[in-house]
Formats: C-alpha cells, structure tokens, sequence
DNA sequence: CCCTATGTTCCCAA
DNA sequence: CTTGGGAACATAGG
C-alpha cells in the first residue's frame, strides 16, 4: 500500500516519537523476515525515507530498513498493555517511549540490518526530482512507456501505482507514451504533476483507498482527490468523457483518452 | 469459483 | 541490451 507520501507520513510521524529512543528489544513474529542481531541496548538516531524504505539510524552506525510493500503498516502503541497486537502483527520494535509493530496481512514486508548508512542509490527522490532537462535526458533514449519510467525505482524513487496514474492524468499524457517521444514541454509537466500530486498527498497523509492507515491508525485524506485511479467508467472530471482502464506491466492504469493523448 | 489489490523480482519472448 | 508480459510471493475482499 504504500507509496512515497505514505512511508513519508509514517518517518514524520517516527520522527516525532522516535528520537532518543531506546531499544528495549525487537520481536519476530513471522519466521519470513529472517533474524535480528540483538538490538538491545541501542539507540535511534534519526529517521529517514529512501524512496519507499523507511530507515530507522542506530547510534552505531548501522540501519533498520524496513519495506512495507504492498500491504505493510507501521503502527504505534504508546501503552503496549493497553493495545493489544493486532491481527497479522510480523514484528515489534519495543522502545523506551513505546513501540513500533510492523503488520502485514500479505507478510511481503521485508525487514534488513544494514551497516552502510548511504548505500549506493542513484535514483533521485520524486519529491525532488531535479530539473525536467534532467528528467528527459534519463528518458531520451528510451522506447519504454512514460508510466514504467516513473515507477522505475533505479532512476526516481518512491513513485507507485496509484500516483503514477495520477500523475500522468494532471501532467495530459497518455501512460503509453514513449519516452523518447516526451517534448522538453511534456517533461516540465510531468516534473511539476508529480511534485504537485506528491506533495499534495504528504499533506493529506497518504491515499487511503482501502486498509492504508497512518502510525497512529488514522486514514489519510488524498483519496478525495483522486482523478482517475479506480475510476474506470466513470466521467473524467475535467472533460466528461469515460475514464478507461488498460493493463500495463501487470498493474490496472486508469486514464482519460480525451485529456491524455 | 472468478477477479482484484498502494511492490518487487525473476524468467521468458519479441 | 531493452521492454513488457506473466508468474510468484500470501492474503483478503468483492
């Protein structure tokens, strides 16, 4: 479920309960994640987003990276003895201030110590994706569609299904476009849609379309403001005409055939 | 039973 | 080498 405004929302949320926390201890529920160094004893010493990963810093240097895929969520509990674990619970942080469970109904999270902090990641982050030149000399050469560009986590991190479909309904272009087909004029609208709907989101927490909740299990608000994301049928709001639906990289791409040409 | 699902990775064919 | 399709991972919901 969660894409770069929905991990976003959970490091702002972490940052707040999180510095100068302690590690009380960690808990593996399911056997899928693999086994923990003892983490005991350690401190959190910031939070950061890398793409979709959020990376919680020890004050050893090394990194808790967690992925929460397509179902993960990050909940809080700030009296662990009054919140029960939830259904579906993978993984608890317990903390001095309080804890962190990883749930997870599809157990594809995935959860690594690493001991690099700034591991090689060339991508640029979507809410900072450079100049639209730049953008366009990354995709020049290329004969790949514009919507598999933009979820293409090697070149800009933190793009996902929901957003790229967006994304591409506010910047006028079809998903299928090619690449090296894309205008210096095309470029500047898909870098300013896709810093515009991202940051939009971060605002409003997150798209919660189904489950997605934020740390503190509160629904996000970007939902309402969805143009074409599971809308198939259903009248594009700025022409009136049909929304479509195609299957492209294994993923629903929803779309106005009018507005994006 | 069918289909769908906010992610990633792998194999395969054009 | 590039690209997209399909399956796989595992579970819930319509």
């Amino acid at each position: 479920m969660p894409e770069l405004p929905e991990v976003e929302t959970l490091c702002r949320q972490l940052r707040q309960r999180v510095p100068s926390a302690m590690i009380k201890g960690t808990f593996i529920l399911d056997s899928k994640l693999g086994k923990l160094d003892n983490l005991k004893g350690r401190g959190i010493a910031s939070v950061t987003r890398l793409g979709k990963r959020i990376v919680l810093g020890l004050d050893d240097g090394r990194s808790l990276e967690i992925h929460l895929r397509m179902t993960g969520r990050l909940l809080w509990q700030e009296k662990p003895d009054i919140g029960e674990k939830p259904q579906h619970s993978r993984f608890i942080l317990d903390l001095t201030p309080g804890r962190i469970i990883i749930v997870d109904p599809r157990r594809f999270a995935t959860l690594s110590l690493v001991a690099d902090a700034a591991k090689g990641n060339a991508a640029v982050d979507a809410l900072k994706p450079g100049c639209p030149e730049a953008l366009k000399e990354k995709g020049c050469n290329r004969s790949r569609s514009i919507k598999s560009f933009l979820m293409d986590q090697s070149i800009i991190g933190g793009i996902g299904n929901i957003y790229a479909c967006e994304i591409l309904y506010r910047a006028g272009l079809n998903p299928l476009r090619r690449t090296a087909d894309l205008t210096s004029e095309d470029w500047r609208r898909v870098r300013s849609a896709m810093v515009e709907v991202l940051s939009k989101a971060v605002v409003c927490r997150g798209t919660s379309i189904s489950d997605w909740r934020d740390l503190f299990g509160c629904k996000g608000e970007y939902q309402k403001e969805l143009r074409v994301y599971g809308r198939e049928g259903k009248k594009c709001p700025h022409c009136g005409g049909i929304i479509q639906r195609v299957r492209l990289l294994g993923r629903g791409t929803w779309f106005c055939p009018n507005c994006q040409a």
